[in-house]
DNA sequence: GCTTGACTGAGAGTGCACTCGAACCCGTAG
DNA sequence: CTACGGGTTCGAGTGCACTCTCAGTCAAGC
């Protein structure tokens, strides 16, 4: 499989393909007579991982640390484990912030419920809500 | 207040308030007689909410309509309602992402198990060649 | 033979959200 | 008086993760 197939497979595109490449997240791929990288569908599950590890918001230098675990063997599983659970719970801690703040925002969203206008009563943190005509040089595309 | 207490007050750096102001997403402060900004603790809570907007992952650029939206008075309270609505669902999806992803992840783990050894030489994304389970688990630390 | 389109490596550019530095001002304590 | 610990503006720099441009190569199809 060419770079372009693989791209169009994984979901990455050819330059962040050839950018993973590059910093080590994706191994050097074998090249065929033109020098063209040549894929293994195998790579399509490393990959996946790797994008599991992005969507949850691992930095890249992490992925390369495990990457480079996983390049030198199985002898490295207990520390990949170890990094795998640090960042399981570091997930695990974003979810239940994430929530937290989910509850608020509904709160706040309630706050506005129903108004098509009006009295802005509930709404705790606006200094500033349209009660003076602020002359507004604000915000300008300077 | 001055720009240093509502700095330690907000958890926001001087400098990152200073940027906020620039950009238009903390109103132009009152400059006392040195024209430095003199602030009055009720901004507190807007920063508390905008704080609340990006831990939950709004790009500024939204942040900045919402506030734009308040500076306008109540009559825009229906739009800011959309958009916290908006925003709501989406980072519901992103919860629900994070959760399933989560889901893999510790099958990932726990296919690490016990880990000592074993011929994972290339890692397929189950890194588990049949090794005993030890069920070891550290989860929700914190 | 020539065009087309996918590929190559190297490196520059992008967008985001800060973060910092430089050069200056200002009020108070010693 | 002088040092100090704040403050001010403006613009440049940072770190991340791509994303794109460039000049060139190559195999296949007309």
């Amino acid at each position: 499989m060419k770079i372009g197939e693989l791209a169009k497979r994984s979901g990455l595109s050819a330059h962040t393909i050839r950018y993973y490449e590059r910093i080590g997240l994706l191994p050097y791929a074998d090249r065929d007579g033109s020098s063209q990288r040549d894929y293994d569908a195998a790579i399509l599950i490393w990959i996946a991982f790797l994008r599991r590890l992005k969507a949850t918001g691992m930095p890249i230098r992490e992925m390369l640390l495990y990457a480079e675990l996983r390049s030198r063997g199985p002898a490295t599983e207990p520390e990949r484990r170890v990094l795998l659970e640090q960042h399981r719970n570091r997930v695990g801690e974003h979810i239940a912030d994430l929530q937290a703040n989910l509850l608020v925002l509904d709160a706040k969203i309630s706050g506005y419920a129903g108004a098509e206008k009006g009295t802005d009563h509930h709404d705790t943190g606006t200094p500033n809500d349209g009660r003076k005509p602020t002359g507004k040089r604000q915000a300008g595309t300077r």
